[in-house]
DNA sequence: AGCACGCCGACT
DNA sequence: GTCGGCGTGCTC
């Protein structure tokens, strides 16, 4: 029925439908009509009030009159997202099933989105009278340049990427820069972002850890004389909000920043920047499961202009793309000056005594190398004193209480705690299982291999960097700092040592168990773990020193591990590329996953099974009529949508709560997300007593 | 999703 | 007698 202008508002809450509004009482309907979607709005939603965004003004509602609230106020006047940020939102909302509410509030930083808080920054500013930068967190660093080194000539390969990216301007295009480590890559970003800057347009760079933003910035603003914002969730929601408004406003040409800067709104954008771009960091687990690196080739094709994805070891999807010519690939195959890529040998361990996982022959070669004045690095990917605290006895494995998993050792203080929920408890001494007194730790993790070396090499420093040494905010920092004085030491670590950290003066570095990845049960468990070797091992001869690369295994006959050694990433890939063709998984095929959890064993698997049946009926008629066109007959081979499960997750109780999932397997993207509607509506209707679900489109893993 | 409402067990 | 457990249902 016609009444004045109706609020279409959508709400960050996990319903897939909007909520209409009357017209805030002081608000005249003809300023109504002046309003453009995206703006935000206060509304009373049941008892609270939230901030929602305006989508349309409507003329009429379906909702009964007596149920239409008025909305409170309008937050803003205008939009603070620019069009095609909003396009490429309701892209993310299609796409990966959200609704738009929930990422719209994703896109705006806190401070904007909270109910109780009108904009603090504003008003302090006004106050005291500081510049909008006064609250930003760049300042101090724009302060600390003040050398400007000379430009580095480029070689030839670099050269040619830099010329041909420039040639495509001002169009969207996906260039692949897939540069050897220590290549140089990062020269060749600086001379586009230069280009940039003198067009006067923005430039978004992305890295995968908030740990990488200190040295990009520093690389930046020792070369361009301009101001950055930097955006990621280690900052406080005071400074991220100051450095949003200063890219929206377009007071700083350049952003730094975490998977979750996507979004930060651009007034003049010319280019993005994806280094790293192989990294998971950049899939955001939880919330919206949205990969930064597609997201972000989706806004720079709606905006129309180039993206750079950078990486020594691309993701297989990315690699992909660039073999079908989707993507345009620059190889930089050599190292930047006069440091040689180091040569990569296999150990063979197999019968030898190992002492906390490590051979006598790379003891001997760690020996070797801190005479010489070298530093050691050594990647083991376990972190805590002992994966396992177990009775001699009986055999009773210490447990945790909320997951399928036993509990690891910790030292420093002594305690057991669940790397899947966070769980920590005292040790104890008796055993719960036959109450007798033979605990003791099996397994060795970076803490033990930190204690037993610190004794077996004396007056040799050892840093350890894991998730747990470098829990506290700086400590990172500190412990590079220290490792890069360049002494001779020793550097044990996990993933860390995998993400782009510069260590110049190591001259050794060794993959204590490369079995582990190989043998991994995820179908990108080899790809994954590829990187890994190849990105630990590029730390190694960076500067002078050559550097030498040792990875110990079991498997020193393993093909697709001498094919990474021997020929390199590039061929490994293309070799493991096939294995996945085979077995038909991405990028030969497109998945989603339907989670589903419960405090009760078996409801989510029942809770499953029974979606899967009603779905069953669906799969069978998409075939018999796929969406493109309305053919009677069925499609053969392969079918369009395969419903795969449901199965328990590979650890059923996790942080208490039993999980499983059912498994959306499609040739075609369309076919997925055709089916993916239909069930998400389905799930909606059916009755998910005390079952959490979740879809996510295109998980990284299958959990 | 939140958050209220509602109906049954152990506490000041 | 109440505090609180989470089952159910609704949000313009």
């Amino acid at each position: 029925m016609a009444i004045s202008p109706i609020l279409r508002i959508a709400l960050p809450v996990a319903l897939h439908r909007y909520f209409d509004y009357l017209l805030p009482v002081a608000l005249s309907d003809h300023a109504a009509l002046a309003l453009r979607q995206g703006v935000r709005v206060l509304v009373p939603f049941r008892s609270r009030q939230i901030v929602g965004f305006l989508v349309e003004v409507s003329e009429t509602t379906a909702v009964p009159l007596e149920k239409l609230k008025n909305a409170i106020t309008l937050l803003d006047t205008a939009p603070l997202l620019p069009d095609k940020l909003l396009t490429l939102l309701h892209w993310v909302s299609r796409y990966y099933h959200a609704p738009l509410g929930e990422v719209l509030a994703t896109a705006f930083p806190a401070l904007l989105r909270r109910a109780d808080v009108k904009d603090k920054i504003s008003r302090k500013r006004k106050s005291n009278g500081l510049s909008e930068s006064g609250a930003s967190s760049t300042v101090d660093l724009l302060l600390e340049s003040t050398e400007l080194p000379s430009i580095p000539h480029l070689n030839r390969e670099q050269q040619d990427a830099v010329d041909a990216i420039i040639q495509g301007w001002n169009q969207f295009k996906v260039y692949l820069l897939q540069g050897v480590t220590g290549s140089g890559k990062t020269e060749v970003y600086l001379r586009l972002i230069d280009y940039a800057l003198q067009l006067k347009q923005q430039v978004l760079f992305l890295v995968p850890e908030i740990s990488l933003t200190p040295q990009t910035v520093s690389r930046l603003t020792t070369r361009f004389n301009v101001p950055l914002a930097i955006f990621h969730s280690g900052l406080t929601e005071q400074q991220r909000l100051a450095d949003w408004h200063r890219a929206r406003t377009e007071k700083a040409a350049i952003v730094v920043g975490t998977r979750s800067a996507v979004f930060i709104p651009l007034q003049t954008p010319g280019l993005i920047i994806i280094d790293e771009e192989h990294d998971s960091a950049f899939k955001q687990e939880g919330g919206i499961a949205y990969h930064a690196r597609d997201l972000a080739i989706m806004r720079a094709k709606i905006a129309n202009h180039p993206i750079l994805l950078g990486s020594a070891t691309p993701a297989f999807e990315t690699l992909w793309n660039a073999d079908c010519n989707r993507y345009q690939r620059f190889f930089l195959s050599k190292r930047a000056g006069n440091a040689v890529l180091p040569r990569i040998q296999l150990l063979d361990v197999r019968a030898q005594k190992l002492t906390a996982g490590l051979s006598s022959g790379l003891l001997t070669k760690i020996q070797q190398h801190l005479t010489a004045r070298g530093q050691v690095l050594l990647f083991l990917n376990r972190r805590g004193f002992a994966p396992l605290y177990l009775c001699h006895a009986c055999g009773w494995i210490a447990p945790c209480k909320h997951c399928d998993s036993p509990l690891r050792l910790h030292q420093n203080p002594s305690s057991l705690r669940c790397h899947h929920c966070g769980d920590c408890q005292k040790l104890m001494e008796i055993c719960e299982g036959c109450q007798q007194a033979q605990l003791f730790d099996l397994g060795h993790g970076t803490q033990k291999l930190e204690k037993i070396l610190t004794a077996y090499f004396p007056g040799i420093a050892c840093f350890r960097l894991d998730t747990d040494s470098t829990r506290k905010k700086q400590r990172l920092t500190t412990l590079l700092k220290q490792v890069q004085a360049g002494e001779p030491c020793i550097v044990i670590g996990t993933q860390i040592l995998a993400k782009g950290h510069h260590f110049p003066a190591v001259t050794l570095v060794a993959i204590i168990d490369a079995d582990a990845g190989l043998f991994g049960s995820g179908f990108r468990s080899l790809e994954h773990s590829g990187q890994l070797i190849i990105q630990v091992a590029g730390r190694a001869g960076r500067a002078i020193l050559p550097g030498e690369v040792v990875v110990q295994t079991h498997h020193p006959h393993h093909p697709l591990l001498n094919q990474l050694v021997q020929a390199g990433y590039e061929s490994f890939s293309q070799l493991a590329l096939q294995e996945r063709q085979r077995a038909g998984w991405p990028p030969f095929s497109h998945l989603a996953l339907l989670r589903a959890a419960s405090r009760h064993p078996n409801q989510a698997m029942d809770f499953l099974h029974q979606i899967k049946q009603q779905l069953s009926n669906l799969a069978i008629s998409t075939a018999i009529n796929p969406l493109i066109g309305s053919y009677s007959r069925p499609v053969a081979n392969p079918p369009p949508l395969k419903l795969l499960g449901p199965i328990p997750a590979l650890m059923e109780k996790r942080a208490g709560y039993y999980r499983a999932q059912l498994l959306f397997q499609a040739h075609k993207r369309e076919i997925l997300h055709q089916n993916l509607q239909i069930a998400r509506k389905k799930l909606e209707t059916i009755k998910a007593k005390s079952v959490r679900w979740a879809l996510e489109v295109d998980p990284l893993e299958l959990i």
